[in-house]
This record gives structure tokens, sequence and C-alpha cells, in this order.
DNA sequence: TTTAAAATATGATATTTGTCATGTTATCAT
DNA sequence: ATGATAACATGACAAATATCATATTTTAAA
């Protein structure tokens, strides 16, 4: 497995603020993680003891609500640093992660890396930037999910995910979401979001195939109310 | 005015872990602010160079929508620091923040604290866990605009008035806010949030006096689906 | 391959929420 | 006190979204 100290992923994330000699411990201490599509990576209420560095792939952070339905609070994606709050707290991870696709990710426990925190600023620092990335990402969540219409919040998750993660060679999104999955992100009912999708279907907004998603007219998307 | 080391309010937030000798330090740099009700104090896009701690009094962070309308993305109270986000990054605020009734406030120069957080790990770290807080109150938030009704969201938000700012000696909640700032709070229009509490009203699960509310029925606000 | 289960699709309808119009009440500066 | 202004209130209606029912298609297991 790739040595930490020479590994381009970490670049996107804290702990490329770690000396070299911290990122061979770490390293030595590491383990590579497999999950499959669909695969839980842990879930709300467990416990965690590390952070995994997302080499590849992405999965959905989401949280159980009162009704009983899950909601997608964040999407974590290669070079992300997830599980950030198990190194600063002990308590219970309020939501659960679940891969999208196939990921591939290093494990590191939060015992090697704690000490770090505190004593390397550089490195801290970095953390608390990105948390403060976080909450910022998720302000932008909140006032989207409170003002926009569940339309251009699918428009939005369909750009994005185009912008983020691409498309195959035949110009279908790489992430094959469900329906499902798409209201949860968007926070609606999945009736509700398979009938969204069918109408910018209609207005040739986007195409199928089975549940693969074409975007036909990204112009078309971004003018969506 | 009083002096940091010797200040109860310090104790709420992560101030507390500063020293001793760190704290005379601020102390003699800090100002006292007052703000009245409706005052602004700053705004989305400024520029802000330290961090205030909220000794009196609540206000409210709000960020502009696409369409024009603010939201309010969190309540900040007594004994929290308001502009964390300032001594992480030299960006502008993303959000403003706005008295919600008459504040007390201290001004700590983010020159006077900032190499604190690098040299002092404890206060780095109270202030990251703090950050981590905000991002699971951020994920609450999210997930109830997502999910929950806005009739649920107002029951929330008088209960929370309730629980967290009491009542005045009538019973009133000690927090008065327009029909505006709860529709707001709530992510709806100012109609709905209108016709809302005339239907509490009409419930009695409150009653009003101008402005001014008072909860009649704490537990059937509970069950308001 | 066949079959059962799950996911997708769509209609019908109810409910929630937003918008516009207009009237009423409260508040504040003169 | 009084008039202007903003805040509150409510009706009427439109639009968005949820819910329930029921096909149809896709997927995965036997």
């Amino acid at each position: 497995m790739s040595k930490c100290e020479s590994c381009i992923i970490k670049e996107f994330n804290s702990l490329k603020s770690l000396t070299r000699e911290e990122l061979m411990r770490v390293s030595a201490c590491k383990t590579g993680k497999i999950y499959r599509k669909g695969q839980v990576i842990f879930e709300e209420g467990e416990t965690l003891n590390g952070v995994y560095c997302v080499r590849d792939g992405v999965c959905k952070l989401t949280k159980l609500s009162e009704n009983g339905k899950d909601q997608v609070v964040k999407l974590v994606v290669k070079g992300d640093l997830l599980g950030k709050r198990s190194l600063v707290s002990d308590q219970k991870t309020n939501l659960s992660a679940v891969a999208l696709n196939d990921m591939e990710m290093c494990f590191i426990p939060k015992s090697e890396i704690i000490d770090d925190l505190s004593k390397n600023p550089k490195f801290t620092m970095d953390v608390l930037r990105e948390m403060a990335n976080d909450l910022k990402d998720s302000d932008v969540s909140l006032v989207n999910m409170a003002q926009k219409s569940v339309k251009r919040r699918m428009a939005e998750i369909l750009m994005y995910s185009h912008d983020n993660f691409g498309t195959d060679d035949e110009g279908y999104l790489s992430i094959v979401l469900s329906r499902e999955d798409y209201a949860s992100i968007v926070g609606t009912a999945t009736e509700s979001a398979i009938r969204i999708l069918s109408q910018f279907k209609k207005e040739a907004l986007i195409s199928t195939t089975g549940k693969r998603i074409k975007i036909e007219d990204y112009n078309g998307l971004k003018w969506i109310e």
C-alpha cells in the first residue's frame, strides 16, 4: 500500500500539514479499507475511533429524522477526511456513512493522530479551517433547503454531480444514485423525486437509461426555479 | 469593565481555556460594545477582525438567499463566541449578525488572540470542539428544515425560545420577535408564519398581546406535526 | 432462465405552502 | 395627540408537494 509520505491524496486535506515523521508514523498504523457500493461504513450512534482518508469513491452522510426518513447531510468525496469529529470528541457519531459507489479509504486510528492535534499547530489550524469550511457549506445547504424549491434543488444536485464526479464515456453521470437517494439528498418524498426527474426528461433537460442519468441541457437546468 | 480573568461568562466558551496570563492580555485590549435591538453587528461580506464574547442578549445569524430573503441560520446567545471563523480564515464572513434584543458584548481583536490559537493547544482543542458542536447542531437544523412541516418548526422555535430565554413576569416569552423574524427562522413566508401563529392562538396553544407571545399549552405544542 | 422482490413510474387526490390583495392594528416621530 | 408608516391579519386563490393506489420495469436470487 502506498505510503502516506508520498501519497498525493493527503494534499487535499489537513494531513498534508503533518510533518514527515508524523506521516511515517501514521503510515505505519493505517489500514486500507474497501467498501462496496451500498455498504455501511458506520452508523449513527456508533463510536468512531479514527478518521478515514478517502482515496477514491463517494459516500453519503445521513441522519435519521424523527419521521423515520434518512436525510443526506453531506457527500464525502475523494480527498476528504471522514470522521474528523471523532478526533475532537468522544461522543458517538451523529451521522451514518454509506458508500455510494466502490470506495477505497485509509483508516487512521484516533490514538495515533490525536497527539499531533495538540502538538502540531499547523495541523490543528488546518483541521480547524476545514471544519470552518464545512460549517460554511452547511449554512448554504440550510438556506437552500429552506428557500429553494424541490425542483431547483434537484437541478442543483444533478449539476453538482456532473461538475464534481463527471460522466462516463457515454455521457451518463458517473455517480449512479437511486431515486430514493436523490429524494433524500433533496429532502423530499421519493415519488416527488421520481416525478421531477420524469418532468426533466419530458423537458429534454436529461435523459435516462435505467437509473443512469445523462444531462442533455446543462444550461436549461441552471434556469430551473 | 469586568476583567476577563474573573469573568464568569467565559466559562461558557473556549476562552476559559486561556491561561491567566493570556486572559490578562486579552482583557487589556478588549472593548465593550453595546448593541440595541435591531442593530446590525456585522454584515455578510464584511471582514471581521476579531471575535465577540456575548455577555448578554441574543442575536440572529442570517444569510441572504438567492431569492432575496434572509434566512436565520443560528441564534447566538449569552456565553457564545461570535465570529469564531474569523480567527481561522481571512475570508469575509458569510453571515450577517443582528441583535434581537439589547446586547452587551466584548470585542477581542483577532491579532490579540490568534497566537494563542497556535500556542495553547488546550484553547485550540476547545475552539475545535465548539466548532464540531456547531456542525452537529447544523446537521440537526438541516434535517428539521428538510423533513418537518412549517407548523412543526414554528412549534419548536416557540418551545426553544421558552426553554432557553424564558418568560417575563407575566409569562410572555422574553425574546420578542417580529413575525418576519419567526418566518425567517422557520424558513417560510411571513404570511404563513402569521397564519400559523393565528392558528395556534385559535387552538389555545398560545396567546398574544401585540407581538408578545405567551405559551398556554406547552405540551400541546410538543404534539404539533 | 424463471421468479420474487425491489425500484421506478404515474394517476388521483389531499394537504401544505406561497402569493397577492386588502383591511386592521400598533408604533413612532413630529 | 395625530398622522404616517410599518407590522399584523386574513381572504382568495394558485402552486408546490405529499400521500395513496396501482402499474410497470428492473434487479437479483434461486
